[in-house]
RNA sequence: GGCGCAUUCGUCUAGAGGCCUAGGACACGGCCCUCUCAAGGCCGGUACACGGGUUCGAAUCCCGUAUGCGCUGCCA
């Protein structure tokens, strides 16, 4: 039978990481088993505003590039993929329960009547779980319809499972113990459950389910602080699951060869931003200057950043592309790049450029660079050292100045290979409009 | 309280009876490299929750205790 896994989110607002990997796994797995990925939305309660919501969810699955075959937007054959679109299917499936005598009524709710017996689980993940439903006091019959008439969570996710006709539900283990409540249901429609797979939940640093106001708990988050999409979804699959050879940085293909639901952990694990970080840096360290590009746009655009054309902006992203940690921060490593309106860092200003002998030195390497025959990376770095040795000095004592003069601050990417983008007349002009400022500055007779 | 699940460095994990004086990664500290900052390289510290079994032998199997998490809703 073809695979068909679902990702059945509630529209809260934002698409939660823990959402997010869930979403992941159930994508991964279908993609693996060359089945089908549902999206169905549960905005079965009507309190949740959905239009934005929704939106929410599929930008950030989008984002993370998990594409579903069927859904609210898509269709398909199984529809309508918004629980608040299906009454009439939950109107049926009660009916059966009623003929059935599965339900009754009670204060104005309809009570699902439990069959009280043991219920085994067979877990993908878990293993084979028995629960014993034999005592109403521990375990109620559940409602399945308010007295408004509006549904509990139990029924229709299990009435749209069946007719979604879902194969794998692999879902977060807070299910776990609602599983067998499921099962029931399955059993009393006459209908085989689908395989389960409860996958651990994810946990804050505290060690308590990450919710909305933990930082970094929505996919929402990641886009703005300028992840890469390939890096979260990397990490996240590192959590409750490894490929068991010490890699930590896969390519979504060798992923989906080797993931394997039977693989995943049974523990709760803390979702760690420094790990995430340092794999979002390996990232961006590793893609092409292109994915560089067409991830850092955005920011750029944003930052406000004009430059004249792709062919200009490329050299500068490629110079600063080993220093970016959150893309979000290109437009402030390239900015320099593309003003001449560049503002000076104090501090560096102070440090590098507050003595005449620096100044001096300076307009000394400006002299020399001058004549310069060619203007490229070896050829300034040459003639750099050339004149630091000339003055009697190491490098630093002209490359700090150097530095502090074209960029405005103390860091900033390799300083030959920006001089040779920014081209010597820049350089050159900006060599004495610092000279020019640092002794306005820290003129040493002026009063100030 | 009841039921369920879990328990290896601070964190993510490898480990399915001898290969473990427990491996990797992040973070942390030190050194090297170096034009800054990163990156990279090398080195270092820190873990099998506890107690009983089973076994020639246990991180690995069993039981108990503790702790954590989840469910126990007319939330999803």
């Amino acid at each position: 039978m073809a695979v068909r896994t679902r990702f059945a989110p509630s529209p809260t607002g934002y698409l939660h990481v823990g959402g997010a990997r869930t979403a992941l796994f159930n994508w991964l797995f279908a993609r693996k088993r060359g089945g089908k990925f549902i999206l169905r939305i549960e905005d079965t309660d009507e309190k949740r505003n959905t239009a934005q919501a929704i939106q929410a969810i599929y930008e950030g699955l989008k984002w993370l590039e998990l594409d579903w075959d069927e859904g609210p937007d898509k269709g398909g054959a199984v529809g309508p993929y918004l629980q608040s679109q299906r009454e009439e299917v939950y109107q049926r499936y009660l009916a059966q329960l009623e003929i059935k005598g599965h339900v009754y009524t009670d204060e104005g709710s309809i009570r699902f009547r439990s069959p009280r017996k043991t219920v085994v689980v067979n877990d993908i993940v878990c293993g084979r779980i028995e629960f014993d439903m034999t005592n109403p006091g521990t375990h109620p019959d559940m409602t399945i319809r308010r007295p408004d008439g509006s549904w509990i969570f139990h029924f229709v996710n299990v009435v749209d499972d069946l007719e979604m006709q879902i194969t794998h539900v692999i879902r977060g283990e807070d299910h776990l113990s609602n599983t067998p409540k499921h099962i029931e249901l399955y059993h009393a429609l006459g209908a085989k459950p689908p395989a389960f797979a409860h996958i651990p939940l994810i946990l804050n640093h505290e060690g308590k389910k990450l919710s909305k106001r933990d930082g970094g708990s929505s996919v929402a988050y990641f886009m703005e602080a300028g992840y890469a999409p390939e890096a979260l979804r990397n990490y996240l699959c590192l959590l409750g699951w490894s490929p068991k050879d010490n890699r930590e940085m896969l390519a979504l293909n060798e992923i989906l060869e080797l993931f394997e639901l039977e693989s995943i952990n049974r523990r709760n694990a803390i979702f760690d931003l420094d790990k995430c970080f340092w794999l979002n840096g390996q990232y961006i360290l590793q893609m092409s200057l292109d994915r560089f590009c067409e991830l850092s746009l955005p920011f750029l655009e944003r930052a406000g950043i004009t430059y004249s054309s792709r062919e200009a902006l490329l050299p500068a992203l490629a110079i600063v592309k080993p220093k970016v940690k959150h893309l979000s921060d290109t437009p402030e490593w390239i900015s320099f790049l593309f003003t001449e309106d560049y503002p000076f860092e104090e501090s560096s200003l102070e440090k590098a450029l507050r003595k005449p002998a620096a100044i001096e030195r300076l307009r000394t390497l400006g002299e020399a660079l001058k004549n310069l025959p060619e203007w490229n990376h070896p050829s300034i770095e040459a003639k750099l050292k050339e004149t630091a040795a000339a003055l009697g000095v190491k490098a630093g004592e002209l490359v700090h100045p150097a530095r502090v003069a074209i960029t405005g601050k103390s860091v900033g990417p390799g300083l030959y290979e920006t001089f040779e983008i920014l081209g010597r007349e820049r350089v050159l002009e900006r060599f004495r409009r610092a000279a020019e400022l640092a002794m306005q500055k820290f003129e040493p007779t002026g009063s100030a």
